[in-house]
Order: structure tokens, then C-alpha cells, then sequence
RNA sequence: UGCCCGAUGGUGUAAUGGUAGCACAAACGACUCUGACUCGUUUUGUCUAGGUUCGAGUCCUAGUCGGGCAGCCA
């Protein structure tokens, strides 16, 4: 027996890892199943990812499975659009840490009839993750995420076994009636008319619900529990309802629809789900999800639920309703707007899925409602990508500058030195020629107290090159500086006499001769405000300057920059080439962020 | 005036009856061919009141404050 010499540094742990530990300890369980049960009715985002990332990360701390399900119980909000983009995004967001846990199934695969120790069940557990790449790469359409739907024939099956019991009932209240007759929170509610009814006429009624014979809304299945019960979600639950839509999984043959809560716990139950977990709103269904699963004679152990604290960040929102509003009031351009706090936008903007990571995992796993500081993301974005991220020159607001001193023609090579960070760092060539390009903030005619960039007179050196001299500061007739124009002493440069001159100020540049031109998107916060769901109309406190686009000037290198890539424009920030909009010959950059800036603005 | 959940620096969290720690943020300083990175220093905290205990952020009681719950949404 060895002892692990790298001991996972600072396993993460929370009061739901510590359930899970104490469960594996008293040996309730013989494996761990969690899974991540999003409605495909919108896109994912980041606070999915810290859902995704506490249901993945228990599954491969302990050597389990996290099943991607689709709780796909109300075809009318939900498309198969949806069903794509979530998956794409779960895989994006696992990618290289979790893969190996992810449960999928054999496509069209449904809950078998099986027996356990001697008792009828239906079951329905994962693909071997280990082998599921290996098998979607070979063949993508073999294996595919659960459905919840796909469990509505044993779904029926169950609720017929509730009604032989006596615990399911087919209402005939009307909705409204429905609504009347559950009371309020601090006032119990009233028996249905039709809570008596015979287990036949129950059975009857219930088939004949399925089999389409009545309106949407006539009629509905109810748990038989309790209607003074001071937890609301107990006065006889809505166990399905009718509903004359097709299903975009699982087809036309339905017209009636199980509700989250009894679809919810069963589904986890029949794929062999050992821990169910969700957020706190959900902390007054769990006796409903308990009563359901020990009603029916379940033979294998239950699943039980556990809820946390959902992630709201700062200058941003995480609610479908409202990021939809912002998509349809074109004050984004879609669900993937690099602005958005969705998966897609993420990710279009350049955030490595890592980062993403390490920060929903570094913020915790708690019941308390807190908002977190948008600072902390941007810290762990910026830490990776300083880290990974190759360093170009680039100008975004370019101010012309000319080197009196060199001729023409004349290119002097400087060696870029790749990123810093690595231990051993590649190099580069960059050509500098008599006409550059400065950024235009970084020459000041009166320069503020402690400005160390160019002014009048005063020098600077141009980055990988040599110091420079400002000479002559030529405006037009407006008066607006249009170039400068200074002298260089190439003896500065790296491995000549005076290379080792110090001068307060470096600055990027980007040669007027060599350099590209390109479009590039300056994105900020899309809000001013640290909680925007707080305030009235949401709308009202959107960033007008969340977006800018200036016409750059790129050293040459980046011209064939793929998307995917990351690079640190110097002392700007980081940038990524846009996936949707670049052509070849013409990139388009996304700012993912700014660099940090100390001396502010 | 029902039920449920919660409360630790500015923010997010750790401490599982025994030294209140970490990260971010902020401030100052060092370094610097990125005002980045890195490094150093500093500021700020257990909601209140009782109780149990040698000892309480932790356990108990009461209160205060905050959040959730009355979809045929999830």
C-alpha cells in the first residue's frame, strides 16, 4: 500500500458532499448517481454551470455518473432546438474534466421491466460512460441524453398503482376551481367534490383521460394527501394534466402530461439516481417528492433531494424570462450575444470552460441566497487566460506616429517574446518600420499628474523595440492631434549598448506598413448596476456602452487567427476571434476582458 | 396572522464544542520592456438576548432580519 504522493489539492467540500460521504460510509448506497434535469425550453447558463458543475463534480469524486436528463413533461414550451443547444453546452462546460462521467443512453432505449430481489421494477441506468465517446464518436446516433419522456408509459403504469391504492384521484374541478379549493398558505384548503371517487371510476376515468376523450383542462389526476396541509404543495398535487399537443421527443401518441413533481422523482428513481439536486425553491416539494416515491412499492433503494443556493452574479441577470426579453427586444442579438451570462455567450466571447469552472466551484455549495461579486469571475478569466493566453501587439484607436529617424523602406526586426508566463518562452518577429501606430490614449499633449505614457518631449519605449522621443505633435485644422512625430534610438533595443536605459513608460504599436486592419467588439458589463433583477424595469439599466466596435490595427501575426484562440493584446486585454461572424481574410475579435487597471481612467 | 429555509469582514465562503482562516475587493509599497503578472504590508467579521459547557460561530430557547411557498410551469 502506497500513499497518494498528489493528493487532489483542497477537495472541495460542502454539506452535500458530506451527505454523500456519510451515505457511501453507511454503505446506503453502492455507487453514486446524481444528474443535471434542465427543461429544454431556453439556454443554459451560468447558473447552470454551477448546477452542472456540483452534479459532474460529485459524480467523478466518487467514481459515479451524473445523467444528463431532459425533464421534457410540458411540450408546450419546449423544442428540440433547446434539447441541442443544451447538450452541446453541458459537453462544452465538462469537456476534459467530467466527460468520463457523463450518463447517456442507447438511443430510444426505455425503462425495462427487470425484478429486484424477487420484486417487480423498471429500470433504466446509463450507458458505461467510459465507453461513450468511443461509441458516439463511432456512432453518434447510438447513444443520446435521458428524456423524461421517454418514462411516460411507466409514468402511467405508477399512477394507475396510486389509484388502486386509493392515493390518486381524476378531479373535475376547472383550473380556477382547482385554485379556489387549494386555500392560501395561512388558510386550509377544501376537499374536492370528486376526491371520493371508486378506484374503478378512478381507473376508468384515468384511461379514458388518456385515451383523449375530454378537453384540455377538464379533468386532471390528483394525489390524494391532505388538504389542510400547512405545506401547500401537499393539498392534492396535480399529478397530470390534458393537454391536445404533440410532444417534440416523444411524439403524437399523448395528450396527457405528468407535472414536474410526480415525473420529477420518478425519473430519478428509474435511472437509478442516488442523489437529486436542485435549488431551495424546490425545499417545499421535497415532502412531495418523498410521498410519492414511498407510495408505490419501489424495490430498489430511493433517491432522495437535497437543495442549495442558486448562483446570482452581479451586473448581470440569470432569468429565462427576463434574458429572453433581452433577446427579443434586440437589446442583445441572440441567445449566444457575448454580453449574456448564457453558456453560448460565454463561451462566443472567449471564456475557457476551465475558468468557468474553477469560478462556480469557488463560490461555494450553501442555502444561503447571496449575490455573488462579478469581480471573482473576471479574476479566475483573467487568471487562465493569463496563463494560456499568446501576447500580440494590437491598436485599437490608432494615432499615427512617425520615427523621423528611419527611412522609408527600412524595417528593423524586434523579437515578441510569446507569453511571459511559460517557462521556457517562444519568440517572435515584429517589424518596425518609420510609420507606427500608438494608441491614441497613450499620448497626451497635457499629460494628468503621474501620466508616464508619451507627451511632448518627454520619451517612452515602443514594447520588443526601442525609446522614443516626441519631437513634433501635428494637428489639424480642428486642432486635433493627427500624428506625432519622434526619433528613435535603436541602441535601446534588446542586445544593443543601451538596452538596459530605463524610461517610466512602455507602449504597444503596431506597424503602419505591416499591420491589418480589423474589426474589433469591445464588450462591457450589460448592466450599471450591481443586481438588475432588483430594480423596477430592468431594462432602464442597460449598459448603453456594453458594446462598442472600432476599426483596430493587428500586428500581422494575428491576421490568421482561428477561432478557439486566445490572445493577450498587449496592456489591453484579452481577445478571441468571433466564431459566428470571422471570414477567412477578415477576423472579427471579441474583448472577452480588459486587463486589470490599477491606475484607472 | 400558516409552513419551510437561512444569517460569519465590503463580497463569496471555511472552521463539524477547542488559535475565527481562505479567496475576491480595497489601500499602501516593491518589482516591471504589459500601470498586467508576481511579491510584501494593512484595513474590515461570527444578527440580538438568554441558556448549556472548563470552553459556543458551532448545541438549546426566544427574538430580529432576510428569502421561499397558494401554475393544470419547471
Amino acid at each position: 500500500m502506497s500513499v497518494d504522493p498528489n493528493p487532489p489539492a483542497s477537495a472541495p467540500s460542502d454539506f452535500i458532499r458530506d451527505i454523500v460521504a456519510a451515505d457511501l460510509a453507511a454503505r446506503r448506497h453502492t455507487g453514486i448517481v446524481t444528474r443535471f434535469p434542465p427543461e429544454p425550453n431556453g439556454y443554459l447558463h451560468i447558473g447552470h454551470a454551477k448546477s452542472i458543475c456540483l452534479n459532474f463534480g460529485i459524480a467523478r469524486e466518487n467514481h459515479g455518473r451524473c445523467n444528463l436528463r431532459f425533464d421534457d413533461t410540458n411540450p408546450v414550451k419546449e423544442d428540440t432546438e433547446y434539447v441541442d443547444s443544451i447538450t452541446a453546452d453541458v459537453r462544452w462546460l465538462i469537456a476534459g474534466w467530467a466527460d468520463h462521467c457523463l450518463g447517456f443512453k442507447a438511443k430510444g432505449a426505455k425503462p425495462a421491466a427487470t425484478t429486484h430481489e424477487g420484486r417487480p421494477d423498471a429500470h433504466l441506468p446509463s450507458l458505461d460512460p467510459a465507453t461513450l465517446d468511443a461509441r458516439l464518436a463511432a456512432s453518434p446516433a447510438t447513444a443520446e441524453p435521458f428524456f423524461a419522456s421517454d418514462y411516460f408509459d411507466q409514468l402511467y403504469a405508477y399512477a394507475l398503482a396510486l389509484i388502486r391504492q386509493g392515493k390518486a384521484y381524476v378531479c373535475d374541478l376547472s383550473p380556477e376551481d382547482t385554485d379556489l379549493y387549494r386555500g392560501a398558505p395561512d388558510r386550509p384548503g377544501r376537499d374536492s367534490p370528486w376526491r371520493n371517487r371508486s378506484v374503478e371510476e378512478n381507473l376508468d376515468l384515468f384511461r379514458r383521460m388518456k385515451a383523449g376523450e375530454f378537453p384540455n383542462g377538464a379533468r386532471s389526476l390528483r394525489a390524494r394527501i391532505d388538504m389542510a396541509s400547512p405545506n401547500v404543495w401537499l393539498r392534492d398535487p396535480l399529478l397530470y394534466r390534458i393537454r391536445h399537443v404533440p410532444h417534440h421527443h416523444a411524439g403524437a401518441g399523448w395528450c396527457i402530461y405528468p407535472l414536474y413533481d410526480y415525473a420529477h422523482c420518478l425519473s430519478d428513481y428509474l435511472e437509478g439516481v442516488t442523489h437529486s439536486i436542485c435549488t431551495l425553491e424546490f425545499v417545499d416539494h421535497r415532502p412531495l417528492y418523498d410521498w410519492i416515491l414511498s407510495s408505490l412499492d419501489l424495490p430498489r433503494p430511493l433517491p432522495h433531494q437535497y437543495e442549495f443556493a442558486k448562483l446570482t452574479p452581479g451586473y448581470t441577470l440569470v432569468s429565462k424570462r427576463k434574458l429572453l426579453t433581452l433577446v427579443n427586444e434586440k437589446i442583445v442579438q441572440g441567445w449566444d450575444d457575448p454580453r449574456l451570462p448564457t453558456l453560448s455567450g460565454l463561451r462566443r466571447r472567449g471564456v475557457p470552460a476551465s475558468a468557468l469552472r474553477r469560478f462556480v466551484i469557488g463560490v461555494g455549495v450553501t442555502k444561503f441566497d447571496s449575490l455573488t461579486d462579478i469581480a471573482v469571475f473576471e479574476h479566475t478569466v483573467r487568471d487562465e487566460l493569463n496563463q494560456a493566453a499568446q501576447r500580440r501587439l494590437a491598436v485599437l484607436r490608432p494615432l499615427r506616429l512617425v520615427l523621423t529617424n528611419l527611412a522609408p523602406g527600412e524595417s528593423v526586426a524586434c523579437l515578441a517574446t510569446n507569453n511571459p508566463q511559460d517557462e521556457h518562452p517562444s519568440t517572435r518577429t515584429v517589424p518596425l518600420t518609420r510609420e507606427v501606430f500608438i494608441e491614441s490614449e497613450d499620448f497626451a499633449e497635457v499629460p494628468p499628474p503621474k501620466y508616464f505614457r508619451l507627451k511632448p518631449g518627454g520619451e517612452v519605449r515602443l514594447k520588443y523595440a526601442c525609446i522614443i522621443r516626441c519631437e513634433e505633435v501635428v494637428k489639424d485644422a480642428a486642432g486635433a492631434v493627427t500624428e506625432i512625430r519622434c526619433t528613435a534610438d535603436l541602441s535601446t533595443r534588446a542586445g544593443e549598448a543601451n538596452a538596459d536605459r530605463k524610461v517610466k513608460g512602455t507602449i504597444h504599436w503596431v506597424s503602419a506598413t505591416h499591420g491589418v486592419d480589423a474589426e474589433v467588439r469591445l464588450y462591457d458589463r450589460l448592466f450599471t448596476v450591481p443586481e438588475p433583477a432588483a430594480v423596477e424595469d430592468f431594462l432602464k439599466v442597460v449598459n448603453p456602452k456594453s458594446l462598442e466596435v472600432v476599426n483596430a490595427k493587428l500586428e500581422a501575426a494575428l491576421a490568421d487567427a482561428r477561432p478557439g484562440e486566445r490572445y493577450q493584446f498587449e496592456r489591453l486585454g484579452y481577445f478571441t476571434p468571433d466564431a459566428r461572424d470571422s471570414r477567412p481574410g477578415r477576423t472579427v475579435f471579441n474583448r472577452t476582458l480588459t486587463l486589470k487597471d490599477t491606475w484607472g481612467k
